[in-house]
DNA sequence: TCTATCATCGAACACTTGTTCGAAAGTCTT
DNA sequence: AAGACTTTCGAACAAGTGTTCGATGATAGA
């Protein structure tokens, strides 16, 4: 992911992609025609493969593409913090953030994850599971620092993914909140559905904390 | 959806759509042949077709059965009861109940929601929309009864409906907690989520409630 | 046993699919 | 202006698609 010499080659294929996950994303992937990219793109049909070898290769660009940029930017954003419960919240509205501003990509990526096979596939699966468990080891954590109890971790971990990978079915940036709204709500709704009766306490503690943060880092931009 | 006097041709359709939702589970709607549905039940390929028009109207055949009888089972559930946190909580075990005995259908209804076009689509969703309804406006009372703020409605209904339909993409019933188990982590995860602090002296309210409504139908067991 | 209705099937049709291949056009360096 | 690349394209292919139709077998009432 080369982000600063762009080539043509480079440019064309991006286009590409990110007009193909609009087509894939309003007609779905296998209704999808090669045809279909092709008007779309307003490309030839075999022009196409000059940038990928199979449709399903097309897909995964998409999908590889995609995700790794979400993964990117999260690591990025929790570098150098250590609350659990501050790395979750960072977590969480990074996620929200790309999802709505990459509707699209994350749509295909969310709701295309079957249509994709074998190594390619594979690929992908490895680092949605390394993602997944870099949220289950979070809320372990938390778990564990607030005494949280009759809580399957496993079960949270994916209620919260639940809740958040599945806004392409009703968010409408137009119409409802915006993404900090959302952001804001889906961390309350879960984080202190999580703590449970502890959230209260948490919280405090965290606001200090963020406080205290915050501070040092205005000192730094000093 | 007659019960009873079940008719031979009734007790085919179902076991054809009982066999198509697994398969259409598994491969996904559109990647699914109408020859492979032919060879999972053991039907001539022309024979499907005295059932059903057309691979759509299989695929809404399902999708109907199915929704119906979640609808059906919950207001049967709810009625009666007035409070609307225990209809609430009724509400979503019903639902993850039906959902993990009905893993198949219940995947299909939620993630080939737009793979179905015209007026079978509307027929569904307008059922879907009534459905959504309810709990919007089960959640609304219960955030004007416990005076909860700062929480969107709207997030927090598709937030519910998104930890209970994305159990699809990682449940398994013999490696996960039972459904019983599943019900009361998404209940009290989702609950204690949307009330907040509030949620204890709800409980306590609640629990109260439950108790007397115990005592009140063991009086007219005995 | 005859007959009317129900249930099933084989074979075919018209059409769309993803992909390939050789040639042409564009681009840049020498 | 020649040559070496990169990029684009039209035309075609083999395979698979959903659906139809006329004809069969099964079933049950007269």
């Amino acid at each position: 992911m080369p982000a600063e010499p762009q080539s043509k080659y480079d440019q064309k294929l991006v286009h590409v992609l990110k007009t193909s996950a609009a087509v894939f994303a309003d007609k779905g992937y296998h209704p999808t025609s090669m045809r279909d990219i092709s008007r779309a793109t307003k490309m030839s049909l075999s022009g196409l493969y000059y940038y990928f070898k199979s449709k399903e290769e097309l897909l995964f660009l998409i999908q590889d593409y995609c995700f790794s940029t979400v993964i990117d930017d999260c690591r990025r954003l929790l570098e150098g913090v250590d609350d659990p419960v501050r790395r979750l919240k960072l977590l969480i509205e990074n996620h929200l953030h790309y999802f709505v501003q990459n509707m699209n990509e994350m749509k295909v990526l969310s709701h295309e994850a079957e249509s994709i096979t074998g190594d390619l596939f594979k690929k992908v699966n490895t680092k949605k599971r390394q993602y997944v468990n870099l949220v289950m080891n979070l809320l372990g954590e938390i778990a564990r620092e607030n005494r949280v109890e009759g809580v399957d971790v496993r079960v949270a971990t994916f209620s919260l993914f639940g809740m958040m990978n599945w806004i392409y079915n009703w968010y409408n940036p137009r119409k409802d909140v915006d993404v900090a709204g959302l952001s804001n709500n889906i961390t309350r709704l879960f984080l202190s559905g999580f703590l449970g009766d502890k959230a209260l306490e948490a919280e405090r503690l965290e606001t200090g904390r963020e406080a205290h943060l915050e501070r040092s880092v205005s000192i730094w931009q000093q």
